[in-house]
DNA sequence: TGTATAACCTACCGGTCGGTCGGTAGAACC
DNA sequence: GGTTCTACCGACCGACCGGTAGGTTATACA
């Protein structure tokens, strides 16, 4: 389906793409649904953004949907082996929930992931297999960040609040990023990234004791 | 457009409607783009969810277009009536800002209101005049947490924040939840609403200090 | 030089899209 | 009983949709 590079163990697709003309269609691909929708692109405007005929991009895949579906896979594949593969192996519960937030984060904001916001974007656009594939991914996300907030609350590093809203609230504010954030603004993703860490962890309100150890970041 | 009671002031329409068969129309219309996605509702689809055939439809509608536009006002007309005109009187900030993330969240939440998903969702199918109007209504809503998190600011009661990045934190946190949320579930959106008040204002992390006051919402 | 193959193209398919036309049934008014 | 108006329908339109058949060209290897 995408460049492989004749890996020799028996994982999964690695990331590596661009050269091949496949690896142009699928981003072009995720740049024109992401800029106007899965359900408002036709196939001829993402042929016209590789400057190809539509039939010229038939030769590469094998339908819309399935086009849609290799996206997703894509966004999926970079956000686990540039976050969740890694992260997961942090010991320190803590640790891992910043690394967690920094690097979900920067793979939302940073250009060049137009996959990862339609990952997001066009869930409802998927049908059937498809769905349930994608689906089946990303619950193992939402499944890490439960266990991460139960595991901070049984050593009691956090308040007793319900892991599943906790996750979905640290799941909105970073998912939602793609809505409003400017990559040429003033707002520096990494300042953003540290900010969020902070705002999740300690909230909004003044401390009662102004200090507080790790006030550099803002 | 829609029905009108013939209110004596200058105001915007308001929100009455039901008994209309025009209403009937954008309810349907509403759950139907809700579910499968603007650009993948056909006209057909909107005509079948409502009974009628899409001559019929048209009789009541200008445009496909226009029928989302006024979609997305309604769920605006509903968003402001609802929360921002009532929350913007309370003097308080942070009693405002409180009432303002519960009713928020209560709005996405509570069914009847499909509308206020798809102005979340179906942001980019619109273009234009409508796009213009629609995001300068959504602007004001973002202006007045900003002044809000700045006002907090000044008499010292949340710590030194960028107030967008509070903001927009607090957009995608609520934002997010019609992804996730079930109605049906264990989980009644009444203590969510207290739960991300708690989480947004006092953070994840434990206190120092075990008695915090009100801790009673969870 | 011959042949196989990948990478395209032009031209076209059946179907569906948003939208319209001319007409009709029924109630309202006179 | 005629006129007018609203609410609707069946039939249809041109444009565009996702997708394909079949031919052409460039390159690779024999």
């Amino acid at each position: 389906m995408r460049a492989v590079k004749e890996n020799e163990s028996g994982r999964e697709q690695p990331i590596q793409r661009r050269e091949t003309r496949t690896a142009q269609i699928y981003e072009a691909a995720a740049r024109v649904f992401c800029e106007n929708g899965f359900g408002q692109s036709s196939m001829a405007d993402v042929a016209a953004a590789v400057d190809m005929t539509k039939a010229g991009v038939y030769h590469h895949i094998a339908s819309k949907d399935e086009l849609l579906f290799g996206i997703m896979s894509y966004g999926m594949d970079v956000f686990e082996e540039r976050v969740l593969d890694r992260v997961e192996k942090i010991r320190d519960p803590l640790e891992r929930l910043r690394a967690t937030i920094r690097g979900h984060l920067l793979l939302v904001t940073r250009d060049r992931t137009k996959e990862v916001t339609v990952v997001l974007n066009e869930a409802h656009a998927l049908h059937g297999d498809y769905r349930t594939r994608i689906d089946r991914r990303k619950r193992r996300y939402v499944r890490f960040l439960n266990e991460t907030f139960r595991e901070l609350q049984q050593k009691g590093f956090i308040r007793e609040i319900d892991p599943r809203v906790a996750t979905f609230a640290l799941l909105g504010m970073i998912n939602w990023t793609y809505h409003w954030y400017n990559t040429d603004g003033r707002l520096r993703d990494t300042d953003l990234a540290e900010a969020y860490i902070d705002l999740f962890l300690s909230g909004l309100l003044s401390r009662d004791q102004p200090a507080c150890g790790e006030n550099d970041a803002l």
